[in-house]
Parts: structure tokens; C-alpha cells; sequence
DNA sequence: TGTAGATTGTGACATTTTTCACAATCTTCG
DNA sequence: CGAAGATTGTGAAAAATGTCACAATCTACA
């Protein structure tokens, strides 16, 4: 299973052995914590199956999503780099199970593969310019803009056209962009009204490029 | 010079002159443009006197200033890491001079010292942590509470008393949190008026604790 | 030391976005 | 299948924020 994960695939098959065993699975049911903001714990997580959020949660349970991650992607890996506390919660939002690696387990695996460490070291870089991208799109657009350029991430070409396979309500959406539900909704309305998306069951398809300021 | 940034100050003299021989010590005005967002240039620079701001521009302009850097602080290590295009720009806030490492002589810097590397790491552990909390603020909090939040991250604790020596504008200020330059005035007073803070000459002085949510 | 340019303060309005309150659909799963 | 719970759509009104337009200070430097 872990070789499917790009930052694991160049490892031989004995160390795969050796890191999983170390490893444990385990699973957890939809809507579960996964990791709360603020905690000290200390292990990465790769996702076996399933979907979690990664969220910034306010006092009054108002949260920002600033990812959403699948089968293969991992979390957590910033608690290898120092002490600090977590810095954001994961919730899983479907049934999902993970491999929890140990940070001890995982630096003696660097030091025996330290092409290992370089792949995570990318995976941070992209993670800081996605933040980045991210403040940009607060700082500077306005709701139909953070929508819009959210829509076009998520998108993935197939046959011609941009669509989006993720399963997403207008709530996540609004936590995604920093907005109000009705807010999304209103917007997604004009959007599809304007033929520029189309929604068929769960999936989106951007039919037309984005209007650019509307 | 160089061994008073921490990120080399674990380097022996002759390491440190290696270094700073093969690197070009450059002066640039006030308002100079140092790095562009979206070029592919990949240097790395180190402030060796001035202020920058690190910024992220709109098309129309606007920007938002992710980050003040003074003489001791280093940017643009981001394009060590891989290929991708300069994900903000940097400009001069004064007359600044910087040493600036080409990637080639960092990496090699890099291979017999692979310390440097940790410190880079942490140091980007660290950035990916602040970005993350800078979205926190945009989407969760209002112009007053990310004011606040601000403020309080910028202030120095000095025999008692929480300070803010940075020389700051409205302007700026209102650049850094994503709102108008009027709608941070209109809050810097209000902040002044209820004895909250202190503005002597460039320096501010937080009085009391902030009010929670005014 | 003056003065041009930058910065700040502020009222009046315009715009954007949120909030509230429901009704209307969907979805899920016992 | 059917009901409970989630999700979506929408109008009206409130709240937050931005924009514009100046006047009043500051500040830097020729």
C-alpha cells in the first residue's frame, strides 16, 4: 500500500515492510479528530482510505478549511521539524484509516533514506506557497473571486472539460473561501444560472472559463 | 557579519568567508524591487542592512505585505527547494544592502554542512506556521480583531511594557491585515482613545491587554 | 528652514457580506 | 419505504467595510 505514496514510492520493499510494522492502522469514523490545533502530539498520518479536512478552528467553532486530503496524501509532518504545538486540526469527513508513524519511527527511517527527507522538504515548500496562494486570495479578492479560483483548483481536466469529482457542500465551500453559506450558494446559483457550471449529481463541470471579475 | 545570523552562526570563520566570497554584496534604494513574484530567478538573499517588505500583488496594485525583514533575516530560500516561480515579491522599505548566495553556492554550502539545512527547515517550518496563521486571521477575524492581532505580534516586551518599534504606517498596516488604509485609521484611533495604545513619535506602546472583541 | 510629498483624520455614502428566518429539496439508513 | 437530518434557495434587513473627498499635519531633504 505505502509504495502507492510518492513520498514512500523509492523505498524497497523491506523498508516498506520495516516502516509499516512499525506502524500502526488504525481507522476512524466520519466526523471524527483527528488531531486538535494546539495539541502536542507528535505523529504523521498517512491516509489509507477515506477524506479529512484540515481546519483552523475560532472559539466559537467557526473553522476555515485549509485542505482537503484523500487516500495517499499525508498530514502532520510539521511535527517533525520542531516542538511546536499543532497548528491546525484534521477531521476526518468520510470513514477513514490511517497509518500513524511515529516521529521517532520516522526520523530513524531518515536517517537510514534521507531521499525521504527531501520529498517531505517539497511537500512543505508546496504547502507554504499554497498557504501563501491562500492569503493572497483573502487579502485581495473578493467572495466571487475566492470562489472562483477555488472551483478552478479543485478541477481536474478530463476529456476537454474542468471537473470537479470532489464531494462538497456550499458550507464547505464557505469554510474553504472564508465566506457565509448563503453567500456560496447565491454565487453558485449565478454561476450555473450563467452557464458557466453545471452540477450533475455531486460533480461540477466548469463549462466556460470563470468570468474573470464577474 | 554572517555569524551573527543564526541560520550560519554554527559555521567556523573560514566556512563563513568561503561563503561570503563567493557571494555578491549588493545595495539597493528605498523602494526597490529585489525579487518579483512569478520570476524564476533562485537566489538567496540575506539582509545584511535596511528593511524589506515581502509582498503579494494584485493586478491592480493592491498588495499584502506577508512579512517586515530586517539586517539578520533572509529570504528567497524557498527557490532552493525546487523550480517553481518566486511565489511573492520583495521590495526595499529603505536604502538596504543584502548578501545574496546563489542557489549553486548554497547547495554546495549545503552538502558539507548539512546543519545549515536543519535551520533552514525549521525556519521554514516556522514561515509555513505563521502563513497558516495569517490565513486563520483573514478568515475568521474582522479588520478590528486582525488590528489586533497584528499589533500584538509585532510588539517587543521592554521593562514591562509591550512596544512596537517597527516604523509603521496606516498604509502598511492596512496591508498587512487585507483592509483600508481609512478603516485602520478610524481603528488605530479608536484603540488610542480608549487608552488601549500609545503612538510616541514612530514607536507604539500597547497599554492594557486589547480588548477581547472590543 | 521651507516646501513638496507623504501621512493621517473624518464625514458621507456606496457596496459587500453576513445574519436571520423559513420553505423546499435532497439523502441516508433503520 | 419513510422519516429524520442535511442541504439548498432566497428575501429582507443589519452590519461591516470600502470609497471618495478633502483638510490638517507631518517629514524629509534640497
Amino acid at each position: 500500500m505505502l509504495q502507492n505514496i510518492p513520498l514512500f514510492s523509492n523505498l524497497e520493499q523491506k523498508e516498506l515492510d520495516a516502516l509499516s510494522s512499525h506502524a500502526v492502522t488504525k481507522t476512524y469514523p466520519k466526523n471524527s479528530v483527528i488531531i486538535n490545533e494546539g495539541d502536542r502530539t507528535d505523529s504523521m498520518y498517512v491516509i489509507m482510505s477515506g477524506r479529512v479536512k484540515i481546519v483552523l478552528t475560532d472559539e466559537n467553532q467557526k473553522e476555515v478549511i485549509i485542505d482537503i486530503q484523500h487516500a495517499g496524501d499525508y498530514f502532520g509532518e510539521l511535527a517533525l521539524l520542531d516542538e511546536a504545538p499543532r497548528s491546525a486540526s484534521v477531521k476526518t469527513m468520510e470513514n477513514s484509516t490511517f497509518l500513524i508513524i511515529s516521529k521517532h519511527q520516522l526520523q530513524k527511517c531518515l536517517r537510514e533514506h534521507p531521499e525521504i527527507g527531501i520529498g517531505l522538504i517539497r511537500g512543505l515548500a508546496q504547502r507554504l506557497r499554497a498557504t501563501t496562494g491562500n492569503v493572497k486570495s483573502l487579502a485581495l479578492l473578493d467572495v466571487y473571486g475566492r470562489i472562483a479560483r477555488t472551483l478552478l483548483q479543485l478541477a481536474n481536466e478530463e476529456d476537454g472539460r474542468q471537473v470537479i469529482s470532489e464531494k462538497l457542500t456550499h458550507q464547505n465551500l464557505a469554510n474553504m473561501v472564508g465566506a457565509s453559506r448563503e453567500m456560496v450558494s447565491r454565487i453558485m446559483k449565478d454561476l450555473a444560472d450563467g452557464g458557466y457550471i453545471k452540477t450533475e449529481g455531486k460533480t461540477i463541470t466548469i463549462k466556460e472559463k470563470l468570468p474573470p471579475g464577474w
